[in-house]
DNA sequence: AGAAATATTATGTGCAGACATATTATCGTT
DNA sequence: AACGATAATATGTCTGCACATAATATTTCT
């Protein structure tokens, strides 16, 4: 290697990924232990440390304590997500976000929405649709669950102006978390709204919250045809 | 806070990340600086260092030289996606993998192909269709393109018994990936090949991957009605 | 030979101290 | 007041050292 640069973990941690890439370290090869690759370096450990640790992280490597690090055989490769909120997402492409809230109601959960979140059939809880827009044009539709046992606040919120979603970004933190996504066919009602045609293939995002084991929210957004989710692995 | 515990960097991570949720430290709030919490909670700078700069990259935090570290005001939860080879999640989950190579040609590739990995019209491809079964059931049908100019030994590889992704997550190790999901209605011809119908809602996963610019490969990867692709956040 | 106890080892983490760097705050000049 | 130079400061990182921990290798005992 050419050295002579200042080594910092950065500079570490992208020569040994040029390593593997290069195929200098094959899947599965036992790589040098830190000692020897911080004298190799010129740098202290803690400094390779810094690097390996990042790598194993990304997937590239696997590490154990005693065994060493190996070049990972299967890079499962992770795709980092960023799931913001969709007023951020639609005003970062430069598009000009809308907001309408469709309905409100006060009721108890369907069972549905009970064996997601996992609450009681007698729950308090709030039902809220809206449609999110870019452009002027439906973007998303939202249909959520939130629960007024866990949240008593929300009743007070005033959700014509700001999304269910961004409220509770702001006041509910979650300490756990699922989402999962999917195609679906357009039912009648979800294609007029979206305003395309029924049997329309939609991307289905659905997320459900909890602050320890109490159930907050679940909600399942309906994204309109074209919809594409994209992320840089 | 309670204290007396041991001090690692994971306790002030946990700690740190507690009066966020219980709402001690809000949104948008500046938290007290490296040296002062590492005095309050008796630990070196460098550990309060470690778990501030993780939950920083979790999104919990922002952080800026001098202006000091605040809590996020738009936690953008970042949701990591395993993109795992389709045969390790599959039997993952304790089902049978099985694999069916249906097509191989050596062609020129399509417009929307040249596009994609940025390679020239008249580029060596090698263009793949397989399909890949969960108990003996379709669950994803791969069309694939792969350039024989950046990856040349892929001519020789047997794509009969091991997936062309499999072969070049072990031969040829990409730099930089794109992927992509979003919704489509099945054609007749997908239809026949997943067992269902036309007009079917399908999952469609597209990947493409580069070395240092050089196109390897792009894959459009179709999956049978009902897939669900999921994560904790 | 086989099992249990013990030693060895590579990574994991903590610490104190130092300097680097990006930003912000302040001061002085016009 | 506006502007540019300068100081102050919180985070970013590196270093050398020490000890912890998990896993493997070796030895000892039956």
């Amino acid at each position: 290697m050419s050295a002579s640069e200042q080594t910092n973990w950065q500079s570490v941690h992208d020569e040994v990924l040029r390593r593997i890439h290069t195929r200098e370290w094959k899947p599965g090869d036992q790589i040098p232990k830190e000692v020897e690759l911080a004298e190799q370096l010129g740098c202290a450990r803690a400094t390779v440390n810094r690097a390996l640790r990042e790598l194993a992280a990304e997937g590239f490597l696997d590490r154990r304590r005693k065994a060493g690090t190996r070049v990972a055989t299967h890079p499962v490769r992770r795709a980092k997500l960023d799931i913001p909120v969709i007023r951020l997402e639609i005003e970062g492409r430069g598009q000009k976000y809308g907001y309408g809230l469709l309905l409100t109601e006060r009721r108890t959960p369907t069972p549905e929405i009970c064996a997601n979140l996992g609450v009681s059939a007698k729950s308090d809880m709030l039902h809220i649709s809206s449609l999110h827009l870019a452009d002027g044009k439906p973007y998303m539709f939202e249909e959520r669950w939130v629960s007024i046992d866990t949240v008593p606040e929300i009743v007070d919120a005033d959700l014509s102006k700001i999304s269910a979603n961004e409220w509770l970004v702001l006041h509910a933190p979650y300490t756990k978390g699922d989402i999962s996504f999917s195609a679906v066919l357009a039912s009648e009602l979800e294609a007029k709204i979206l305003r395309t045609h029924a049997g329309a293939p939609l991307f289905l995002m659905e997320r459900t919250t909890w602050e320890n084991d109490a159930g907050i929210t679940s909600a399942r957004l309906l994204f309109a045809p074209g919809y594409r989710m994209h992320s840089a692995i």
